[in-house]
DNA sequence: AGAACAGTGGTAAACGTTTGCCGTTCCCCC
DNA sequence: GGGGGAACGGCAAACGTTTACCACTGTTCT
């Protein structure tokens, strides 16, 4: 309880005048930031002057804006949001909810959401759960208090049956508040719920990759998947396969490898593929980071990419271009996701049944880490 | 006053039926979100025990808990920061502003942030300037409406007199709000300010690289360094005049450049060097990116790293240790000044009168891109 | 037995805005 | 010269909490 002094003071109803020393000045002053009846009492008007002086929705004369205005600027008045709030109507936030910020992709997204919130007149909020559900459940209650115009998740997920029921309470709980779900790389959890779901093409733009890989001439592509149960693990693998089908190659169990989207799994998957010897001449990482990870194995074995060995990756990270060789990779919208999010989000308040549901596309970027082989 | 029609319709009993074109029946009642005096109406008890109950530092009856809870549960009741905040106590949100957040070290300062803020319970809010003063100068006049508890501006700035005019105009007005500006890898604008700066070893850094490089046999050091002026920028040329100065090199202007922190004006102005025939055996990059284009000209070159041309970079950013050849670089302790800036300027609520400038120290991570040469 | 008190719970006054509803003025026009 | 407005400004009622005070119980001491 910081008792702060200054509060218990019932009998002084008018006492804005009472100046009294209260002496409890230990280091800092700590003046109470001035409010709109300091602003009004310096001007000489009453409050409602001062608020639409501010507001600019009412006629003020000229010179009682001037009045106003010189004593915001000598008082250093700033309206107080969670007063305006509480009457009035303040645009809430956007909220960005992550796994974690430090990804290179989701860093691009949050870029992508910031952009177009600040376009709108909103502000940010940038909360990480570092995959805790829990600490999700806590956000989503903390940003249905804070107001929120619309909660963004970000970030593949396993789309069980518990993932679904806390999709759908997160959706109905914030709608009730006046909020909206945004869903961003992850699957909706039921149809009609009140949900925005912004994804990317995780399958098209596998296929695509593979796609590539094949008609350069490759028959034998190893696969780092993703996590099985993964959306987006589970996506790519489809689009994997769906290209070797479509090319009239062969599936192989051996070659189709599931794990974690890091640099260790693809590096210990690649490696251990390599002194199984398995038979590869083209590797196919589901993300870029997995990439990384084959790359060092393939290199580590003596083997030269894209000399030996073909690699393509996913993600399209900013420096996929600086590797050497450049990656071929598959590029994915990030920023656009992210801007298209909180346009679809806030946008819905204007037409009235917009897109709910929004896919994204993605792109081969053809790079040198693939080379045309020929039998 | 959002008359949306449809509201005023008491009794629409053949209104159901017509299929009206106009769509809108969905379950976007809009439902005014429940209050804690719906709570209390439901619970049978008053408002005073509804909050006493929530805030659970008032003794309340087990039963009349059990009822609140009940009513809490059924009206899925959240809490309105905005009227907590206007009476009671509500911890303010850290703002982080910052040039972009797509940088892969300025992601990692947010992150930093992030993590600290939400370890003591506090939000981020996140705003990109893209380099706009005026952006600048909105965002803290906002962050102060927003009760934000402090405001850390991130990022190298070209200290002259109209950047600490700004700094300590912030400064003043954050601190009478009773928040607190940091500054994170800037310069202090005035001793005495109510300030908290955050900075790191630059020319400690740079000074740790070049001697790297001169004992390690090289004598003409190709500097890429910032744009004259940003204190960053000037800090790392001091560190390399230092080495050269320390180790009896000598200092020559032609290989002392200047630029932006890109991989463009890396790669240009090391190919430009290379193209009139300067001769150097190792390069000194201000920042990676910076050396990413080194890299990529001295490549194209038909150079070989390190064979050639030894490199050294400057921030460590994640993928450094996957080029080819892995960078040898300085790391700067990104995550860390993120933390460390929340901490020291939330902290000094408890301590009196806490370290208000600190600096972090910066180390060299030696890898693979510097050859030893002979002489 | 009466007082003092701990344990609960309710009342109502803040907190700082916005804005509906009324007064004033003052001007214009018949 | 009086009626009708427009232009402006003030009062006070929200908005949804927290919490200082007070009231009312039973207990537990004297």
């Amino acid at each position: 309880m910081t008792d702060n002094g200054n509060s218990e003071r019932p009998t002084t109803r008018t006492g804005r005048s009472g100046r009294r020393k209260r002496g409890e000045g230990q280091h800092t002053a700590k003046e109470r930031p001035s409010t709109i009846r300091d602003v009004a009492a310096k001007a000489g008007v009453s409050v409602a002057t001062v608020s639409r002086t501010l507001a600019g929705n009412y006629p003020v004369s000229e010179e009682a804006r001037t009045r106003v205005m010189a004593a915001v600027e000598s008082l250093h008045y700033v309206i107080n949001v969670h007063a305006k709030a509480l009457s009035g109507r303040v645009a809430g936030p956007v909220a960005l909810v992550i796994k974690d910020i430090t990804g290179p992709s989701l860093a691009h997204v949050a870029a992508g959401v910031e952009q177009e919130a600040a376009d709108r007149g909103r502000l940010s909020l940038v909360c990480a759960t570092h995959d805790d559900p829990a600490r999700e459940d806590a956000l989503v209650q903390l940003m249905r208090e804070q107001h929120a115009a619309a909660v963004l998740l970000v970030g593949s997920v396993v789309p069980d049956e518990a993932y679904k029921r806390r999709m759908i309470g997160y959706a109905q709980a914030l709608d009730a508040a006046g909020s909206r779900l945004v869903l961003v790389g992850r699957p909706a959890p039921a149809p009609d719920m009140p949900v925005t779901v912004v994804d990317y093409d995780n399958r098209g733009g596998a296929f695509q990759a593979v796609s590539h890989l094949l008609v350069s001439g490759h028959r034998r592509v190893l696969f780092l998947g993703g996590e099985a149960g993964l959306s987006s693990g589970d996506e790519r693998r489809a689009g994997y396969r769906d290209a070797l089908r479509a090319h009239g190659a062969e599936h192989i169990e051996e070659l189709d490898t599931t794990g974690t989207y890091t640099r260790a799994s693809g590096y210990v998957r690649t490696r251990d593929a390599l002194r199984a010897g398995l038979e590869f001449s083209a590797v196919f990482a589901a993300s870029d980071m997995v990439a990384l990870g084959a790359l060092a194995a393939v290199r580590e074995a003596g083997l030269d990419v894209p000399g030996e060995v073909s690699v393509v990756g996913f993600d399209d990270v900013p420096f996929a271009t600086d590797l050497t060789p450049p990656l071929t990779t598959v590029r994915v919208p990030y920023e656009e996701l992210g801007r298209t999010a909180v346009r679809l989000a806030l946008g819905r308040a204007d037409s009235p049944v917009g897109d709910d549901h929004v896919v994204l596309g993605t792109q081969l970027v053809i790079r040198q880490s693939v080379r045309r082989v020929n039998w």
